[in-house]
DNA sequence: TTCTAATTTAATGAC
DNA sequence: GTCATTAAATTAGT
């Protein structure tokens, strides 16, 4: 039915609401859900941003948005790696006619047990986000 | 991220940064030791502060800077409330005969006192906030 | 449509 | 109170 509703939200005409004031944050405990996720596939299809929308309690747009920003705010050197790394995800699926592919990846992480792991991902690189020690110069 | 930034800046010509490129972000748990705090006392003294400053793994400067936004940023109400909270406490401390000044005059410690403990940190339970909303105001 | 890249806006740390 | 930066949200272009 309004399944396929998308990021484009066409406010046309006299009507410009712009989302003023709710802005959503994301916690810790979303942050390290969507790290997780990314690191495993910065290229989540529906099924799985609808699944993340539902671990965090968000809608999916905004499940989308942070991926996309996300991407876009990588390093140049990561960025141009997890371009790659998607065409040759993309070659391979189509060589292998292997769809469907039944990723049952749930995250459970435990609320205070967050550990700052992250900058292992993708890379030997420090991470962008999730700073576990905020510069005291 | 960094590209272009500046074309929306209205700063032309010389370099006058002020935000000087390395700005502290609080993560959420970071944030809810400093809210917790500040439920506590808005007004915290030095050695308050340098509680908070080895709690949250930052210098006492960037804990003074987070309780001086959060009194301006407060609204009028309760900036008006915790002012009047503040002036009662001082009028009790000087009936009481406890002649201490509002300015703290502190000479530099060791730090070898220092000791993390982190995990239990100020109380077991930081339920001060309503979850789901990691902005802190 | 999805994606990227750029821009806008709100929040916020630093001063 | 200002400025700078961050990140979510948005827009345009391919």
């Amino acid at each position: 039915m309004d399944s396929n509703r998308s990021l484009t939200k066409k406010l046309v005409g006299s009507e410009s609401k712009q989302g003023k004031g709710n802005r959503c944050l994301f916690d810790s405990e979303q942050l390290t859900i969507l790290n997780t996720s990314f690191s495993e596939d910065p290229y989540p299809d529906f099924a799985t941003r609808r699944e993340l929308a539902n671990l965090v309690r968000c809608s999916i747009d905004v499940i989308s948005n942070w991926f996309q920003n996300k991407r876009a705010r990588l390093p140049a050197k990561e960025r141009r790696k997890i371009l790659e790394a998607r065409k040759s995800k993309n070659n391979a699926l189509q060589n292998s006619s292997l769809q469907a592919t039944t990723r049952e990846t749930f995250y459970c992480v435990s609320e205070q047990s967050i550990s700052y792991t992250q900058g292992t991902v993708l890379d030997g690189n420090p991470s962008v986000d999730t700073p576990g020690d905020p510069s005291q110069q």
